[in-house]
DNA sequence: CCTATAGTTGGATTGTTGTCAAACAATAAG
DNA sequence: CTTATTGTTTGACAACAATCCAACTATAGG
């Protein structure tokens, strides 16, 4: 098991966390890895509407801003939200910004 | 008194929201009229260290993004959160946004 | 009417971002 | 070793965004 290159909690920055969930892809993978915990980038980049390398730098966007931390096994590579280091660092902000999007529809994140 | 065009509260996006407040300048801004209320375009732009014309550029992602209303007196825009239209739409996004850029230096909300 | 104040708009520039396509790298499996 | 799978990288491109400057609009006040 490989962990990936990733901030550590207290170099979270918060503009760069906020920017990452401002696009509507990022924030779609988000409330996936929200739904099902861990998964790969396959799962988590399912019918998004994008082509595989535009979800790759979603993924890379995502795991630098310091939201989620990716963990390579094998060829696979596994995401996961970084909710208790988030929470730690800007607390509430992660559970607000999931409930926010939740109770949206999916569709409309682009714009309605 | 006139007011200015914002989006109704059930037109506020959460994509928008997020990446108004992904600006370090405008996230300054909003610092600023969380603290002392409302206020003039001139006061909440002061030292901001930017040209008056890119804070004019500001005060209106803020406005059209639905997080600051801006109503005119005379020849004076003041400036105040929609925290209560945000609260409604999106529960504890901005308290927690709010208290966030608080626990961390002014400074460091550009990168540390 | 003239002038100062408050703020916006248009143009130019510079840099960033989202996207796709094609090529690549790394690993697992036959 | 060969092949299929998983995901990244690189290059290209168009759209967007932050910034400054200069010119503008609108209002208040003398």
């Amino acid at each position: 098991m490989r962990l990936l290159p990733h901030p550590s909690v207290e170099n979270i920055q918060l503009t760069e966390v906020l920017r990452a969930l401002s696009d509507p892809v990022r924030l779609e993978i988000v409330l996936r890895l929200a739904a099902a915990g861990e998964m790969t980038c396959t799962v988590a980049g399912d019918a998004l509407g994008v082509h595989k390398s535009t979800a790759s730098h979603h993924y890379r966007m995502l795991r630098e801003s310091g939201v989620v931390l990716t963990k390579q096994e094998g060829r696979l590579k596994y995401m996961s939200l970084r909710h208790d280091d988030l929470q730690a660092r800007f607390p509430g902000l992660l559970d607000a910004v999931l409930a926010a999007a939740l109770r949206i529809p999916a569709e409309a994140h682009d714009r309605v």
